[in-house]
DNA sequence: GCCGTTTTCGGCCCGACTGTTTTCAGTCG
């Protein structure tokens, strides 16, 4: 079991225990659990195996009781007290607290009246059954059916380029508005996590009702879910919904740090500030007179607490506290820092553009370099090039270097792991290509041990220099294949071949907390786009983000160094 | 259920909006 379903475990308890009412802070301390052990780059199996019950029970929120149930999953399979609780509750009723709008007591409320699934909820509602039930009215049984068909119409989670191109609409509209002197995204897109539940957008005013309701107008929204003075919440027309705050300038710092998150992160500044005599909330730091004393930049936040600034692509309690408070933060890797892009297609595979149009279009971006990758033999579906077209098309990437001024272009491929590990060519063709990057296009479905194999064969052929996408998940449309990164990352150390982060937003892979990993263990990484077209060179500020959110430096990343430098 | 440079017991972040209330509960950020 992955640390992804070890994970699920604990949020599915957290959320009965919730629909029974139970203590709240156990609640959190599950939910707690959970979050740590999504972050975790080991797995639980392996941390068990290696340490026993003592090493699980040192993961930060994991104590006895929570480390027993790993044991059980472990040895038995299941945990008897999930078992349980699922029994209590009728199949689909945990749908009901999905709805926006609906928590856990109205929920608890239904099922007292045997109202335990979606379709019996809405047939209640449309017949005006829950009007009359305590607490309730005609307002809320309205509530409900529209919250039955928010849920129908949701989207889900969004990818981070849709996200950004409709935060930065947002913020254009947001800019024309003479009263909004500061306007920041927030939230887990200014953090940079992988998907995004809404927009979060801060603006700074004095006349907070004349933004409100310009905004709630705005003509990309859709529906109006809350309106005050301060917070309005909103769906906007692709689906996407959006939160709009608004403070005073002297809170700005407090209400930005407040509004990026994360929750947890939050949770913890409020409680350091309850140690110092304080009190933090998105208004500023108050002292116990209730005078503030603290908060009105984003710095001042951390500088309060003698902590280094914390960027937000670390503010996940991810041990970021520990690192400020020591002076220990990474430099974080930058956009600029990005010297070229080792890993892109053109028209002679699967791409869109020429090997001139990739380069001029990576000139405008400033690059020193390109590595033209196009597929190999195998991968038919992408019109992979057999050894003599490669050899023709190497002629083009070269003589492409030799016209165009000012770039150096490589000439490599990205060659595809067979299922025994063996590579889609000879050395005798990989000999002449500058450099070779290597990916797994086919086979997805071997078992965990033999696709580790595979790879670390693979990674074994010393032309080799970059292992892409190396778990091939596609967020929202398939999982990774199953793959022991503990075994092929010390193998891309030992073998010298650097780890791709793959900056498409669909891909975004390797992920952050396995980048830490694998920093930890001394591989080097290299963030690339992909880019089937020269626009799609542009999604390398992606690969960046989650670079920095694996609280990786510039040093650690092989295409922030010169051409000369290259591996 | 977790946790401890004041604690191994008694705390656990703080505030906005809505609908139903006549002072607050529920839900959410
Ligand atoms: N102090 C505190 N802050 C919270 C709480 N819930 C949310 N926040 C803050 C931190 C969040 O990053 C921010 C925005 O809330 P969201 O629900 O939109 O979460 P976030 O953007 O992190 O993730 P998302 O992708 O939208 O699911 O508000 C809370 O319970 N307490
Ligand atoms: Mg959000
Ligand atoms: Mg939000
Ligand atoms: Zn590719």
């Amino acid at each position: 079991m992955n640390n992804l379903e070890f994970a699920k475990i604990f949020w599915q308890i957290a959320e009965f225990l919730e629909l029974k009412a139970d203590n709240p802070f156990k609640i959190r301390a599950y939910r707690a659990a959970a979050q740590n052990i999504e972050s975790l780059s080991k797995s639980l199996e392996e941390i068990y195996a290696q340490g026993g019950l003592k090493a699980i029970e040192e993961i930060p929120g994991i104590g006895t009781h929570i480390g027993q149930k790993i044991e059980e999953q472990i040895k038995t399979g299941k945990v008897s007290v999930l078992t349980q609780l699922r029994k209590e509750f009728p199949q689909g009723f945990l749908e009901l607290a999905s709805i926006p709008g609906l928590g856990p007591k109205t929920a608890l409320l239904l099922k007292k009246l045997k109202i335990d699934s979606l379709a019996k909820l809405e047939k209640a509602a449309k017949s005006g059954q829950l009007r009359d039930l305590p607490g309730f009215g005609a307002k809320k049984e309205k509530n409900i059916l529209r919250g039955l068909n928010l849920k129908k119409a949701s989207h889900g989670r969004f990818l981070l380029d849709e996200a950004s191109a409709h935060a930065e609409l947002l913020v254009e509209e947001l800019e024309k508005l003479p009263e909004a002197k500061k306007i920041l995204p927030c939230g887990s897109l200014r953090r940079g996590q992988e998907t995004v539940g809404d927009l979060d957008i801060l603006v700074v005013s004095d006349k907070p009702n004349i933004i409100m309701d310009k905004f709630v107008k705005l003509a990309m929204v859709k529906d109006i879910l809350a309106k005050g003075e301060t917070k309005s919440s909103v769906i906007l027309k692709n689906g996407l919904p959006a939160d709009l705050r608004v403070v005073n300038e002297k809170s700005f710092g407090a209400a930005s740090h407040y509004f990026t998150g994360s929750k947890a992160h939050n949770i913890h500044i409020r409680q350091l500030a309850h140690q110092a005599g304080w009190k933090v909330s998105e208004y500023g730091i108050f002292n116990q007179k209730g005078q503030q004393i603290g908060g009105q930049t984003e710095a001042d936040m951390f500088a309060k607490f003698r902590l280094d600034y914390i960027p937000p692509e670390l503010r996940e309690m991810r041990g970021e506290f520990e690192a400020a408070a020591k002076g220990q933060l990474p430099k974080l890797v930058e956009l600029s820092d990005i010297k070229g892009d080792l890993h892109l297609h053109t028209k002679a595979t699967d791409g869109l553009n020429s090997i001139e149009e990739m380069a001029e279009a990576a000139k405008k971006l400033g690059y020193e370099y390109i590595l033209i990758s196009d597929h190999t033999q195998s991968t038919r579906v992408a019109g992979g090039l057999s050894e003599s077209e490669m050899l023709a098309h190497l002629k083009k990437i070269k003589a492409a270097n030799k016209k165009i001024k000012g770039l150096e272009i490589l000439a490599g491929a990205e060659v595809d792991i067979l299922p025994d590990g063996s590579l889609d060519y000879p050395n005798k063709i990989l000999n002449q290509l500058d450099i070779v990057i290597v990916s797994i296009h086919s086979n997805f479905k071997m078992p965990k041990e033999k696709m580790t194999q595979r790879i670390v064969t693979a990674l074994s052929n010393p032309l080799v220099k970059i292992f892409c996408h190396p778990t091939g998940r596609l967020i929202g449309q398939r999982e990774g294949y199953e793959v022991d990164l503990e075994k092929v990352l010390p193998a891309a150390q030992k073998y010298n071949v650097a780890i791709e982060i793959n900056a498409h937003p669909q891909r975004l892979d390797l992920t952050d907390v396995y980048c830490q990993r694998a920093k930890e263990l001394g591989v080097k990484m290299v963030i690339s786009t992909d880019a089937h077209s020269t626009d799609q060179l542009e999604l390398m500020k992606y690969g960046v983000m989650v670079a920095r959110r694996g609280w990786l430096e510039k040093k650690d990343i092989v295409n922030t160094q010169a051409v000369r430098d290259l591996l």
